[in-house]
DNA sequence: GATTTTTGTTATCTTTTGTTAAGTGTATCC
DNA sequence: GGATACACTTAACAAAAGATAACAAAAATC
């Protein structure tokens, strides 16, 4: 029997397919949930595993060697989590993928996604959405860290991002950012400060 | 008649492929050469071109609203050189990418290159290695900016890219590490200072 | 609802960075 | 080879950031 659940995710994440051709998506695809708190994919781990969030909101933690806990990337809706170090080097997990709030995703394991965008030319549109969300987000963050200052780079964080901050804790963005807690609080400040200057 | 110089260039791009079926890519492929300070790609551009840099080495840079000419990558042989605001946004290229020394280069046109990656499944593995370059690039500067301080990041420098502190000025360096030459050159010199100590 | 934990701000002190400018050595170019 | 341009260092000052700690407000937990 059809998962209609599962098949109205399917077409949001690939409108382009007909039903036909999403047959083989739909077997390949999970949805999964996750309580808050519970991981995704854990530090040490080999899972080959996509996740497309669906709702809710995943946090990528790493813990240095200090044993201080940095945020490097928060992945809300529509956004993708993979395992880059199993992907891209084969090799463990040095991040754990938390779900922040409780997360729908819709999970597809990678080499499997492969299989079948090579198998089937169909897919090529979804290919290209896949790579480019992740090209996209990773190259946005590296202009933003080379061309603007610490403080310009949060102002297009609450540009590009204006749900997550009232969805997490500062101290997690700042990770984000490239900078610590206290500093984004001070630099809130002077963007404030600024604000009333020009009153 | 066969160019044998071009095949030879392919064969180091994808050894995993027969003759016949570099075909294709023989046919698409040119092989480019670039004088110093000469542009690949200049800003403005729609060019949808690819290179990889077969010799030589590309600049690619960015002029800031105060005029300031900001170096945002460095791509030396083996790197791929491509107009990021067209592939991923249609939009005109926001960098000049420069030759700064005499180039090399393997030239393909992105959209043609994906067409025969479409056409023909042999080509897979040179797709993945194309991505794997690109994303392997940018995910580990993301980190270097996220995890480590400025000197650190410098000292992966060095690290990963031994041969280029030789071939381009500290300034270019700096600001690919997101940090201003003078400060480069303070972090040097405490590092020196760091060597003498443990002496 | 009281207690505990987490979060954000602020203060202090130290370190680092940005900015500007000056000085020095090195390339480069008629 | 003399003039010019460029690269790097250093200095001086201001601005910003890191580290740490203290405190208050907010949130979570029981």
């Amino acid at each position: 029997m059809i998962d209609f659940k599962k098949l109205k995710q399917i077409y949001q994440f690939s409108r382009d397919l007909s039903l036909k051709d999403i047959q083989e998506l739909l077997e390949a695809a999970q949805v999964k949930k996750f309580e808050k708190k519970s991981l995704l994919i854990e530090e040490g781990s080999h899972k080959n595993e996509l996740f497309l969030i669906k709702k809710g909101l995943v946090r990528c933690v790493h813990i240095n060697e200090k044993g201080d806990d940095i945020t490097f990337q928060l992945i809300p809706e529509n956004m993708i989590v993979a395992n880059f170090d199993k992907i891209l080097y084969g090799q463990q997990s040095r991040f754990n993928f938390e779900a922040f709030e409780a997360t729908h995703t819709l999970s597809l394991d990678y080499d499997h996604m492969q299989s079948i965008f090579e198998s089937n030319h169909k897919f090529e549109s979804n290919r290209k959405f896949f790579f480019q969300k992740i090209l996209r987000n990773l190259l946005s963050r590296v202009e933003s860290f080379v061309l603007f200052s610490p403080e310009q780079r949060y102002l297009n964080f609450i540009n590009d991002f204006p749900e997550l901050l009232h969805r997490v804790p500062d101290k997690h963005i700042a990770h984000v950012l490239g900078i610590t807690p206290v500093s984004l609080s001070r630099i809130r400040k002077r963007i404030a400060d600024k604000g009333k200057k020009n009153k």
